[in-house]
DNA sequence: ACTGGTACACGGTATCACCGAGTAGTGGAA
DNA sequence: TTCCACTACTCGGTGATACCGTGTACCAGT
């Protein structure tokens, strides 16, 4: 698949978020996560500026632990804010992935 | 619905191709037919901004024609091109929908 | 003459994903 | 032991996109 980046635009943070929220993680294995998702070309520089984005705007609670793979890991979990705009991304996403859907449908 | 324009990024122009893919249509109309869709933000200068764009990179065929209603409009069309990449736009969009929407029954 | 609807153009802005380079810790291969 | 690969995070800068505001202009009705 050709490039996405454009297209991902305003979907990554959420998905982001959805990982988040559905379990305590940190960012290289967001990264993975994403990849696995098929989001392939998803690299950790993208990750981060998204956590710390989420982080800056009060969204997630960051805990620091060690690894023993490696540098110290920041986890993150969702907060109260965070839970509120994840699903405020879901009825955005909703409400335009319909709207898409349909237009298709109207003769492609 | 709140602000969607972050996550329409990549995705307006696409539908905007496949609204010209579907009649010979004028940039006023065009913005009046995403509005009923459903996309009621959307303005003039956006959708002009796109067309634009479009016209640049050799997407579409243009014909002026005089209106009678007004300054005289100009009509787009898909060539070759455009319909390529209308489909390419389609591609990427069930791509990508796909992932998300399994991201998402992953545990809401 | 004035207002409102139609119709297009354009310079500037904010946001976002991405890039590239840097910093650092750990463990295995040479 | 030295080097490399993998893990893990940071940060300044870039390009693309939708949006905003303003301007131009044509036409019809009052």
């Amino acid at each position: 698949m050709d490039d996405l980046t454009e297209m991902l635009k305003g979907t990554l943070e959420g998905c982001v978020l959805q990982i988040i929220g559905s379990e305590e993680i940190y960012g290289y294995a967001i990264t993975r996560r994403l990849n696995e998702l098929g989001f392939v070309d998803v690299v950790e520089g993208t990750v981060y500026t998204i956590l710390l984005r989420l982080e800056k705007n009060g969204l997630v609670q960051v805990t620091k632990r060690p690894s023993g793979q490696g540098p110290p890991r920041k986890f993150y979990r969702l907060n109260d804010a965070g839970r509120k705009e994840l699903k405020a991304f879901w009825a955005k996403w909703e409400y335009i992935s319909i709207r898409i859907d349909k237009l298709r449908e109207g003769g492609e």
